[in-house]
DNA sequence: GTTAGTAGTAAACAAAAGGTTAGTACTAAT
DNA sequence: ATTAGTACTAACCTTTTGTTTACTACTAAC
């Protein structure tokens, strides 16, 4: 009933402004997504688009544009086989999304169990 | 160059639907920013609004709608003040979400730290 | 009695995000 | 020769999200 404060007023925007250059980069439908598949070790774009349920090829190539542009993944081009295969490999940077992405999925994963259980009140 | 594989191909679709779950909830540009800022102390609509920056009373209003339905805030009217009092509480469940909340704003803090050095390559 | 604040809602509109369809240019198999 | 696959892009449209302005109804201060 009576919530405790968890972060002091000072820190507040603080949070509020780290979270918002988080979400830049990685907000909107698709971008963690993508970044789960790449680090499943999708490479391909068809591949990704097959992974990623719903993504449509337009949609799927302007996030990976700006996915590379914010340095998350790098854009490989094998010119040398036949057909010209791309690959789209995660960089060590986005390494460093492991603990955002645990956590999210934790949570989503607690949350849906939740629930369907629950049924929400 | 050569990057790991983190996850295994059968814990991608998993990871995914898990991060789906948590999007459906907590996705969009404002609900993260609403949570801190319960999580911070402030419960009253104005007060929000004044802290999140840029959000219009229209949105913000939506917004405490849909986190109220998922068990993330309770809205409590103090109906014996003059005049009537309504406060924002986050809830216990919404407390479980710490772990997000610290995840994505100290990757945040680090991104941005990252580009105002190496203003990207 | 005018101004400011509380907690919003309604209507009208604009912008951003995403979806749909089709098409390119090339290869490889049937 | 047709079908299917790769890796996209263009044009167009719809949906979602957000903005602006105005308004309610009430209180409290100046």
């Amino acid at each position: 009933m009576d919530q405790k404060i968890i972060f002091s007023e000072v820190q507040c925007t603080k949070h509020i402004n780290a979270v918002e250059d988080a979400l830049y980069v990685l907000g909107g439908k698709w971008k963690l997504r993508i970044i789960i598949a790449l680090f499943s070790g999708y490479t391909r774009f068809n591949e990704l688009q097959r992974r990623i349920n719903g993504i449509s090829a337009r949609v799927l190539s302007n996030e990976l544009k700006q996915l590379e542009l914010n340095g998350l993944l790098k854009r490989v081009v094998q010119a040398d086989q036949t057909p010209v295969v791309v690959e789209y490999l995660a960089t060590e940077y986005a390494a460093t999304l492991k603990d955002v992405v645990g956590a999210l999925a934790d949570w989503g994963q607690k949350h849906k169990k939740k629930i369907t259980i629950t049924d929400n009140v």
